[in-house]
DNA sequence: AACTATTCCTTGACTAGTCAACTATTGATT
DNA sequence: AATCAATAGTTGACTAGTCAAGGAATAGTT
């Protein structure tokens, strides 16, 4: 981290005015905390030449399996759109790490698979990135956690638990 | 929302296989949470011309007073860093949005000021997103909310709470 | 006073993300 | 079969964010 580890949202706000609502304060601590977690893990990315992203893509590569997976799966399972994912792929198969080819059955489709060297790259972020996540995480006990991602889950889809 | 409002977090991922662990779900949480709070703002900022970000930067001026703030003192109150604020400042002030002077008593800061269309901008928008926010966050109650901006304190700093 | 360091901000060169428009292919309809 | 609609993906034109390098002004030092 570079800010002063001391700080709390109060402070880094440095602002004297309360909040106008916690519903707001809320909303920014995600964003900080969602800034500072991206910003934790692409350090470790960067030191393989990958950024963030660029290694989201290939963790749903690597979670499909071998058969691999058309542009627009790859999309779904990640928080990206479309044309921002086509753009990912260009540059790691660029890189060597992801293989295109159009599919047989269905001409329209793309079917993605990771390279040896994409699944090497992979298993060697594997422990960094598990240890940064238990770092980060592992302030909360894991009811705590589950807890967490339950109130995530209802902020996103709000209708659902009225 | 654009995808079906029935979807939750393991569907959305379309995955057989469980989360490799617990903090890698809160993460994706936390990634598509922010996400998707980012595109319900930014769809109220729109119409107005202005993107989620440079609204954010409007707000902290109005916050600071009639005075203004100098570049760098508004990035401090965000989560961006200094270059992106210049550039959006830089946008702001061709829409006349933001007023900004070389400071007289320390002639390296830019002191920049809400105009009086960045102000009417800013309250045309308040009441649709105090509106947006509670409804995303009035499915948490209010002391679930205070429990949320802990843990997520406490992801920011794991240090401070070991 | 003259140098050096620091601070504030801007710029350049990159990555990434969006929407909208387009191509290519497939499927459905008449 | 000929057309029309839907789907998969790419591209263009934009916004935004980053780091690193630099200019300008100020502060500190000798």
């Amino acid at each position: 981290m570079e800010r002063p580890t001391t700080q709390r949202l109060r402070d880094e706000l440095r602002q004297t005015k309360p909040f106008p609502s916690r519903s707001q304060e809320a909303y920014l601590a995600l964003l900080r905390t969602v800034d500072e977690l991206r910003r934790r893990s692409s350090a470790l990315m960067g030191q393989h030449d990958v950024s963030l992203e660029q290694y989201n893509v290939l963790r749903v590569l690597r979670g499909a399996g071998a058969a691999g997976l058309p542009t627009l799966e790859i999309a779904g399972r990640m928080v990206e759109r479309q044309p921002g994912v086509t753009r990912l792929l260009d540059k790691l198969e660029a890189k060597g790490l992801v293989h295109r080819v159009r599919c047989k059955e269905d001409r329209r489709q793309v079917l993605c698979t990771l390279t040896e060297t994409g699944r090497r790259l992979l298993a060697a972020l594997d422990g960094p990135v598990d240890e940064s996540s238990q770092r980060s995480f592992g302030a909360l006990r894991p009811e705590e956690l589950e807890t967490l991602v339950e109130y995530l889950d209802r902020i996103r889809y709000p209708e659902l638990y009225p």
